[in-house]
RNA sequence: GACUCGUUGGUGAAGUGGUUCAACACGCCGCCCUCUCAAGGCGGUAUUCACGGGUUCGAAACCCGUACGAGUUACCA
């Protein structure tokens, strides 16, 4: 018996080879420096911050170049795999605008590699596996879960490196009758890779992160099938994906760089040729006084859920995140406002080859803040009202009451060369401006005065600013000038220089007149510029709202 | 334990032998700015690049050790 023996009975209905899937799968048409990158996620209902990142990478990186961008399912562990979880991944790709080119959703294929789903790929996994097995480089391996644990606790006993390798490659021995015998007599087994390596001997790997690299030869006999499924693993699955798709830069997080080795013997052993590795850090918390790797159990913030939960705008999130992968991106930015991340010119190489970055999320709210300042009004209203509709009732509630009302109050030091900042997210909209809702408003009775709180100045403040003063016709500088008469008539500083010269003079300032004002309207001591909210407010608001301290 | 990758400020980092006596951004602190806050302006924030040794006229940068951190060591990806 032969080892083609063997491959058919283990794959007795595989009838395509390796060469009719190089047929079917083509080497794509691609121009000089075009690139093919995938976003290949496992399907377990959350997408990593780590994995977006990669994504973020990979498409820019393919459509800067004018590539393809794909989207691959890899759902080989069926243990782990969530029902929505691919639903979720499509969701999180389009919100932030990053439609793959090639997919499978919902039934359809979109795309001539497919199919992008690993379950169904089985076939070509199998097709590549008899080769395997047939040339040699493939053998079934019939050791128990029990035997391979005790042999990793020796190996460990014994200082030897773990694993399925030379001698405790038991089943590697085998003859063809015996494993016949064996998979006859009906005993579960894997497919192991036959390796040819040898631990010793180092070969280098061009990695485009980090360069050269020296590493040994694997000698690991990897499992490429698992027993239950017949499912490849992840490590022959993106050999033989990665190829027939005709990828061209794989990005992946460092924790894959020790798989390297073995990687590229698979590829050998077929006689392909591996396509180009980014190897991204990982994106670590601070924890106390450690760094570690950003954990979906313990971190919100690792999931792109979050991101969306609180309302970042998705451009926000994306100079985050290519901030840290090549930190000139800001600066890129900055000089080119009004150019999409696309045009960016990432560099593999410019990233930080540190073992990984610190996710700041100060860093990340404070390009929120830019970010949302520079919309426009009707920019915000739509973005802020979409993201309301589907994560907050109350903001919800407040834009359709009156669409129109709320556009002129996020409208307020906006559209202007410097506006504020003071959204960092959409969620952070409602403590922002409740106050400008009667409604609200009246639940809300904390008022924060400052340095005037006698109840009896304040009285007198308000009830003459909104009898004698406040007009709604005044335009910014009369309004100011009456701000002023006022604080005069009242025996308080009305030149705030003068008055910080010599504080002791005055019972107080302009500024202290206008805080009473500010806080009787809006209960903080903090807000936008205080001549708006009077304007949009109208006299009659005022006045009930300072009626309350002069009843 | 073994193997691999790394170690520049509070954070992300720039910088691969000589205008870097370490850029830029965030954060923090201070001052300024005819109403607060925010913003903005100005300034401060590593006498030094984990440590020890070496190479060199010259090192954060090159070499060697040590320490520390991270990743891998699965029929998970």
């Amino acid at each position: 018996m032969t080892n083609h023996d063997l491959a058919e009975l283990i794959f007795p209905n595989i009838t395509k080879t390796i060469e009719d899937y190089e047929k079917i799968y083509p080497e794509r048409n691609l121009k000089e420096g075009e690139k093919v990158t995938r976003f290949a996620p496992s399907p377990t209902g959350f997408v990593h911050i780590g994995n977006f990142q990669a994504a973020v990478i990979d498409y820019v990186m393919a459509k800067s170049s004018g590539g393809i961008f794909y989207l691959r399912n890899e759902d080989t562990d069926k243990s782990r795999e969530v029902e929505t979880a691919i639903e979720k991944i499509m969701q999180v790709l389009r919100f932030y605008d990053m439609e793959p080119d090639e997919y499978e959703y919902k039934g359809k294929i979109v795309g001539n590699y497919g199919p992008y789903i690993q379950s169904e790929r089985k076939e070509i996994y199998h097709a590549c596996i008899k080769y395997l097995i047939e040339i040699g480089r493939a053998y079934p391996c019939f050791c128990e879960k029990e035997h391979l644990d005790q042999m990793r606790e020796n190996q460990e006993k014994n200082k030897m490196r773990t694993g399925y390798y030379g001698r405790y490659a038991t089943c590697r021995n085998l003859s063809v009758e015996e494993a016949v015998a064996n998979i006859k007599a009906g005993k579960p087994y894997v497919i192991r890779f036959r390796s040819l390596g040898n631990f010793d001997d180092r070969f280098w790997f061009d990695d485009l992160v980090r360069g050269k690299l020296y590493l040994n030869q694997n000698d690991q006999d990897i499992v490429i099938m698992k027993s239950d499924n017949l499912l490849p693993t992840y490590h022959f699955a993106h050999v033989v994906d990665d190829h027939f798709m005709r990828t061209t830069h794989v990005v992946r997080g460092e924790e894959w760089l020790s798989s390297v080795p073995g990687h590229i013997e698979l590829f050998e052993a077929f006689g392909w040729k591996p396509p180009k590795y980014i190897h991204t850090p990982l994106i670590l918390k601070q924890d106390g006084d450690i760094k570690r790797k950003i954990s979906k159990r313990k971190d919100p913030e690792a999931s792109m859920s979050y991101y969306m939960e609180k309302g970042y705008p998705t451009e926000a999130v994306i100079e985050a995140l290519m901030t840290i992968a090549n930190s000139n991106y800001e600066e890129w930015h900055t000089a080119n406002p009004d150019k999409s991340f696309l045009e960016f010119d990432f560099q593999p190489k410019k990233m930080s080859s540190s073992g990984g970055a610190l996710f700041d999320l100060d860093k990340l709210n404070n390009i929120s803040k830019n970010v949302i300042s520079k919309m426009n009004k009707d920019t915000l209203y739509e973005l802020s009202y979409s993201w309301a509709k589907q994560y907050s009732e109350l903001l919800k509630n407040l834009i359709e009451m009156d669409p129109e009302y709320y556009k002129k109050i996020i409208n307020i030091e906006r559209e202007q060369k410097k506006p504020r900042k003071d959204y960092e997210t959409y969620a952070s909209i409602p403590n922002e401006i409740w106050y400008m809702y009667d409604h609200l408003f009246e639940e809300y009775h904390d008022y924060d005065f400052q340095k005037i709180s006698n109840p009896n100045e304040i009285a007198m403040i308000l009830k003459t600013y909104i009898e004698k003063y406040y007009q709604d016709s005044d335009d910014k500088d009369t309004w100011f000038d009456k701000i002023k008469q006022l604080t005069t008539e009242l025996g308080y500083c009305a030149d705030m220089k003068a008055y910080k010269e010599n504080p002791d003079a005055y019972k107080g300032s302009v500024a202290d007149i206008s805080t009473v004002i500010r806080v009787a309207l809006t209960t903080r001591s903090m807000t936008p510029d205080l001549y708006e909210l009077l304007k949009l407010l109208g006299k009659e608001r005022i006045q009930k709202r300072f009626a309350k301290f002069y009843q």
